[in-house]
DNA sequence: TTGTCACTAGGAAAAATTCCTAGCTTGAAG
DNA sequence: CTTCAAGCTAGGAATTTTTCCTAGTGACAA
C-alpha cells in the first residue's frame, strides 16, 4: 500500500464496448507499471469479478446495460470502501461527477480526454490522488459551494418545479394546483431562473439525479 | 475496384473518443492489408479531410458533438455517393440502422461487437457487402412487418427526433443542421403529429423504451 | 416527360413565455 | 398594534415559440 515505484499497479477495465477496452490497453500497455488484469463488460459481471480478484484500481464507464455504472459504483463502494474506482465516461457533467465523487469514486475523467494521459491517472488514484477532468473540475466547485440550488426554490415554486419535472404540462398544473396559468408560467420562469435550468429534459434529469421524483417504468 | 488481394485499403477513422479511436488502430494495425491514414475527432473535420484525400472505407461514429454522425454521413453521401462508410456505434438499434442504410451507410456495426471482426467487417464493406450486427439484422427485417411509429418518420424526420428526444433546442439543431428554424418548428409539428407525443419528456421517454437514446447518467 | 417523394422554408395566426407590476395575506419585529 | 418583509397570486404588454398552410426545389422512377 506504500510502495509506488516497484510494484505493478493491477487495473480492471469495466465497459460494454470491446473496441474501447482495446483503446484503454493499447494505452496502458505502454507503461509497465500498470497491467490490465481484468475486463468485464457489466455492472454485474465487474461486481462478481472484484469479489473474487484483487485490483488496485477501476476503470469503470457509467453508461452500461443492465444495472449501469452508477449502481455497480453504489455496490462496490458498500463492500469494498477502500477500493480505488477511476470513473471513465462520455458525460462530462459536474453534477454526474458531483454524485459519483460523493458515491465514493476516486477520479472523473471523460473518455474525450488525451488518453495518453489514463496512465497519468492511474498512478494519480494509486498515490491517494481524485483526478478529475479539467472542465468539469471547475463546474464542480462552483456545484459544491453553494447548497442544492433546489434548495432555495419556494415551497410553492418547489411544488410546481416537480410536477413540471415529471413532464405534467402547464395546464394541468394550474388546475392541480388550482392557480391560473399565468401563476405557473411566472414559476417556471423564477425556477428556470434560480436553476439554471430551460428545458423540460433538464427539469427531468436534474429531478431524477437528486431523486425527487421517481423514474420512468 | 477490383483486386483486393495486393491492394491496401485506406481507412478514415471518425469519432470524438480518442481512446476509442485507439482501440480500432490496435486491431486493424493486425492486418497489413488495412491502414488507417486519417482521423477526425468531429463531423466537420471529417468532410474536411475527405474533400482533400482519399480513403476507401470511412468509419464513423454517430454520436459526436457538433453537427453528429448523421448529418455528416448525409454530406458525405450527398457530394460523394459512391463513398464507402461504414457506421459503427454503439446505438444497437434497427430503427436507426434503417434510417442510416436508407441515407447511403454500407454497413451498421456496435461497439460492443467483437473487435477482431472489425477487419472483416471493413474488407467486406470494401468488396462490395453490407456488414450488419447479427442481433441488428433481424431486427431489421422485422422492420417492414411490425412497424413502430418511429419507423414511419422520414429520415430527417427521425434524425431531428432524435436531437429533439435527447433535449435539445430547436434553436441548437437548425444550427447543427444547417436549416432554418422554421424547418425544425415544422418537423417537430409533424413529428408530434406522427408519434402522438407532445411534450419533450414524451419524447425523451419514447426514444429511451425504444432504445433510440442513452439514459441519462 | 410526368409525377411523386423528401426536403426546405416563408407568411400569418395562435399559443406559450417572459417581464414588469401590483394586490393580498400572514407572521414576525418594533 | 402598526409596520414590514416574505410568500403567493395574477394581469397587461411584449416577445418568442409553435402551428398551419402553402410552395419551391431536386432526385428519381414510371
Amino acid at each position: 500500500m506504500l510502495n509506488t515505484q516497484n510494484q505493478i499497479i493491477r487495473v480492471m477495465l469495466v465497459d460494454d464496448h470491446a473496441v474501447v477496452r482495446a483503446g484503454y490497453k493499447r494505452f496502458i500497455e505502454l507503461n509497465p507499471e500498470i497491467r490490465v488484469i481484468a475486463e468485464a463488460t457489466t455492472g454485474e459481471e465487474a461486481y462478481e469479478l472484484i469479489k473474487q480478484i484483487q485490483v488496485d484500481v477501476v476503470i469503470l464507464d457509467l453508461s452500461m446495460p443492465g444495472q449501469g455504472g452508477f449502481e455497480t459504483l453504489r455496490k462496490i463502494m458498500n463492500r469494498f470502501p477502500k477500493q480505488k474506482v477511476l470513473v471513465f465516461t462520455m458525460h462530462e457533467n459536474a453534477s454526474t461527477a458531483n454524485q459519483v465523487l460523493k458515491i465514493g469514486a476516486s477520479g472523473y475523467l471523460t473518455k474525450s480526454m488525451n488518453p495518453e494521459l489514463i496512465v497519468q491517472a492511474i498512478q494519480d488514484v494509486w498515490r491517494g490522488g481524485t483526478p478529475i477532468e479539467e472542465g468539469v473540475a471547475s463546474a464542480l466547485t462552483d456545484l459544491q459551494n453553494n447548497s442544492n440550488p433546489h434548495d432555495n426554490l419556494l415551497p410553492r415554486e418547489y411544488e410546481v418545479f416537480l410536477l413540471l419535472s415529471a413532464g405534467e404540462s402547464v395546464d394541468l398544473i394550474c388546475s392541480k394546483l388550482n392557480m391560473s396559468s399565468r401563476t405557473v408560467f411566472n414559476y417556471q420562469t423564477t425556477i428556470r431562473k434560480k436553476m439554471n435550468l430551460y428545458t423540460q429534459i433538464e427539469f427531468n434529469h436534474y429531478a431524477l439525479r437528486h431523486q425527487l421524483i421517481q423514474s420512468p417504468p
